[in-house]
DNA sequence: CGAGCGCTTGATTGAGTTCAAAAATCGTGG
DNA sequence: CCACGATTTTTGAACTCAATCAAGCGCTCG
C-alpha cells in the first residue's frame, strides 16, 4: 500500500504493479517518534524496514558501554540485521529512530512471497553485493585513513547525513571521539574547507 | 572435475552429483606457484575462485603505495572481486598466491548454470550474508579495539593463518605497521600468553 | 527559566607510527 | 649441505595523532 515503496521496488527492483499487488498483504506500515527502539541486541530480529521517511541507525554497544554505530538508514533504504532475520540468531546490534520516522516492515511472509520473484532475487543479490562493497570500503579507510579523510569521505559520500545526524553519532560512525571530530571540523574550517551547505 | 570441490558443493550447498555433473563442463582447474598474481586492481574480474589447496589473499595499494590486505582464502575458502565480476566494473583490489595452490576456476557460465539450481541461489545468499557479518565484526574491531584486542581476535579466529601468514602481512590486515605488530607479541609474551602452537 | 545535552576548547597522556639499524630466518645456487 | 644475499622480525628512540579528562558555552525542550 504505501507508494514510495511499490515504486521504489518497481525501479530497482523491476517488480510490477500485479506483482506488487500479490506480496500487497504481507506488507505493513508503522510510524516510530524519535528514540522508538526497534531492535534490541541479543533478540532475535524478526523484521526487515524499509524506510520511507525519517532516519534510523544501527549500533551495537561494547562491553565498556561505548556505542559504535554500524549504519545509518535515511529515506529509500534498508535496515535489519540480516543474519539474525535469516538464521534465527541473536542479533548483534540495536536498531533505533534517530528522527520520527515512516517505515515499511516486512516480515518472512514477504521474503517467502517475493523469494518466488526471480526479479526480486536479483535485486537481493544485487543489493547484498552493494552492501559488502561499501563495508570493504569502509574497511579499507579504517585500516588506511586518518579521522579527517575519514570524516572528508564521509561528507562527500552522504552529503545529507552530515546535516541531519549529530556529531556526535558521526563520530561514533568513524571510530573516533567526538572531541576529536570537533577538532577535525575546526581544521578543516581553518583551511577554509566549507561543507557544500551550512 | 575437481573432487574437494564437489564434495564441498554437496555438503554446503546440498549440490547433487548429477547436477554437478551438468555443471562438469563449465568448471576448469589451475595450478599456481607462491606469487603468483591472479587479479590485478583497474582489471575486470572475469573469474571466481575456490581455492581446495594452498593460500591466497585480496589486498588493496593506496596512493602512498601501501598493502592493505582485505581477505585471505585458505583452503574451502571463495576468493574474487564480486563487485567487478558481476558488474563488470574495474577491480578494488589485487589477488594472489600467498603459498603454492590449487584452485577450482569458475566464470560466468558455472555461474549462468548454477543459478539454475535454487539449493545454490540458496546457498550463495547465505554466503554473502557470512561475509557481511564478518565484514561488520571487522569494522567493529576497527573501530573499537586495540591492536593487540584485534590480534587476539585474529589468531583466535584464524588460527591456522597465524603460522602460515608472514607476520607483516596479519599486520597489514589488522590496519597496524609490523613494527607495532611485534611488539604487541612481545607485550603478550611478556604477559605468559602463548598462541596455541610454537 | 533552569537542567541537561551537545559542541567546543585546553592540557595531558598514551597507543601506535616513523625512521633507523641490528638480529633472525628463509631460500637459492654452487 | 653450506653460504650468502634478501627478506622478515625485532629493538630502540623520537614523534604524532587521537584519546582522555576537565571545564565552559549555548541551545532547546520540559
Amino acid at each position: 500500500m504505501p507508494d514510495s515503496f511499490r515504486i521504489y521496488l518497481e525501479q530497482k527492483a523491476h517488480i510490477s504493479a500485479e506483482q506488487f499487488k500479490k506480496l500487497g498483504s504481507t506488507i505493513t506500515e508503522r510510524s516510530v517518534k524519535k528514540g522508538t527502539l526497534l531492535l534490541k541486541q541479543e533478540e532475535i530480529c524478526s523484521e526487515v524496514y524499509f524506510v520511507s521517511g525519517g532516519l534510523l541507525r544501527a549500533y551495537t554497544v561494547d562491553e565498556s558501554g561505548k556505542e559504535h554505530i554500524i549504519q545509518f538508514a535515511p529515506e529509500g533504504w534498508w535496515i535489519s540485521d540480516r543474519n539474525s532475520f535469516l538464521f534465527h540468531e541473536p542479533s548483534l546490534f540495536f536498531i533505533d529512530a534517530i528522527e520520527d520516522s515512516e517505515l515499511v516492515v516486512l516480515k518472512e511472509p514477504f521474503f517467502a512471497a517475493a523469494s518466488a520473484i526471480p526479479a526480486f532475487n536479483d535485486f537481493n543479490t544485487h543489493a547484498l553485493h552493494n552492501l559488502i562493497r561499501q563495508q570493504q570500503h569502509r574497511i579499507s579507510l579504517l585500516i588506511g585513513a586518518s579521522a579527517e579523510q575519514r570524516y572528508m569521505d564521509f561528507i562527500s559520500r552522504y552529503p545529507s547525513l552530515t546535516l541531519r545526524v549529530p556529531q556526535w553519532m558521526i563520530a561514533s560512525y568513524l571510530g573516533i571521539t567526538p572531541e576529536s571530530l570537533s577538532r577535525v571540523r575546526k581544521e578543516l574550517a581553518r583551511k577554509n574547507f566549507r561543507p557544500s551547505a551550512r
